[in-house]
DNA sequence: ATGCATGAGAG
DNA sequence: TCTCATGCATA
């Protein structure tokens, strides 16, 4: 039974007060200093990486550790940012990144130098995720190594050969994907973590969302390869000690069940869940986030094989003809190379690694 | 590497 | 509420 286990409230340290005080960015963007005001200002030790705390106003008592029954309706946890007017009028997601994780100054290791400042031209792209220039993503030229589209927005396939060589780069110039994300945060003051580094690489974000960070990460590259010799230590960041209610763990049957019903219907309404959470004994919360994460691996870059539902238990329906994209906004098409099987598979490369 | 989760922003 | 970017915790 999907046990929703609790996380201790001992914890609450962890949060690493980053300090990347003198950031190059050019204040030229008054947009670019809205997401890092509310930082802490910890003692940046060179040798540990401090942990401070920037919303180290945590209740004492967290809503998970208390109740855990169904039927709560998502209380709005005490919100971690203390800025008092954090405003970004951003259509969000094109670059109006949030900096929930303060940012931490490097030590050595990483090449991150805080050179030059680059207030990070990436105001390329518009919300649409599917604007590909290039009315045929196929075949297309692009036989060289070191091509950087930079103003222009990237093709499926620029990214995917991008993230192949960044890999590729990384990994031989010792730098593991924590290590990346770190360095970012010097590089750019927006840390990014191990995950999501890891997913870039696997092309496992949204298309628009890889045209975001490929700039940061390419400038890594150049940053990274130009230091060479730079021994390594490499800093780690401790957890953050935010109250998050420990993973459920969903078991297979059960996951089983709802892709069936995402098949179905992927988006369920308010009571559909309801019933749902209530036959799989599933808190409703925990039902309405599998679907909203479910609905967005469909948006990857490389989606899931949507394969299995179909013959799991007994379920002679008739496979309706779920449109996946249901959505009224971003849908119209196909989005080049990512709703589709694309070519962008994960499965026909040379070194898939583990 | 990935599953479940949080939260901002936009209806 | 949903989407979307992102990450802790975990397998």
């Amino acid at each position: 039974m999907a046990a929703t286990t609790y996380m201790p409230a001992e914890m609450d340290l962890g949060n690493i007060g980053g300090y990347h005080a003198a950031s190059p960015r050019s204040a030229a963007e008054p947009a670019d200093m809205k997401y890092q005001h509310h930082l802490q200002t910890g003692s940046p030790s060179p040798g540990a990486p401090v942990l401070g705390n920037p919303w180290a106003s945590l209740p004492p008592a967290d809503p998970w550790a208390m109740h855990q029954h169904h039927s709560h309706a998502h209380q709005p946890d005490v919100k971690p940012p203390p800025a008092p007017h954090e405003h970004r009028h951003l259509q969000h997601a094109a670059h109006g990144w949030h900096a929930p994780v303060v940012s931490s100054h490097y030590g050595a290791g990483s090449p991150v130098a805080l050179h030059g400042g680059y207030p990070v031209p990436m105001h390329q792209h518009h919300m649409l995720r599917d604007v590909q220039p290039s009315p045929h993503p196929l075949h297309h030229h692009h036989a060289l190594e070191r091509d950087q589209p930079e103003e222009d927005t990237p093709t499926s396939d620029d990214l995917e050969a991008f993230a192949k060589q960044f890999k590729q780069r990384r990994i031989k110039l010792g730098f593991t994907q924590a290590d990346v994300g770190l360095a970012l945060g010097t590089l750019y003051g927006n840390v990014f973590s191990q995950t999501t580094i890891c997913r870039f690489e696997a092309l496992q974000l949204s298309f628009k969302n890889m045209c975001k960070l490929k700039p940061l990460l390419q400038k890594w590259l150049e940053e990274a390869d130009s230091t060479t010799g730079s021994p390594t230590s490499i800093d780690k960041i401790a957890a953050q000690g935010r109250k998050r209610k420990k993973r459920t763990s969903i078991e297979v049957s059960v996951k089983g069940a709802l892709e069936q019903h995402f098949h179905k219907q992927p988006k369920p309404s308010a009571q559909e869940i309801t019933s749902l959470a209530d036959s799989l004994q599933l808190e409703k919360e925990v039902v309405r986030v599998w679907f909203c994460n479910r609905r967005q691996k469909e948006k990857r870059m490389t989606p899931p094989n949507t394969l299995g539902s179909e013959m799991m238990e007994g379920m002679g329906h008739a496979h309706y003809g779920h449109d996946v994209h249901g959505s009224p906004l971003q849908h119209s098409h196909s989005p080049p190379g990512l709703s589709p099987q694309h070519g962008l598979a994960q499965g026909g490369h040379t070194l898939a690694a583990h």
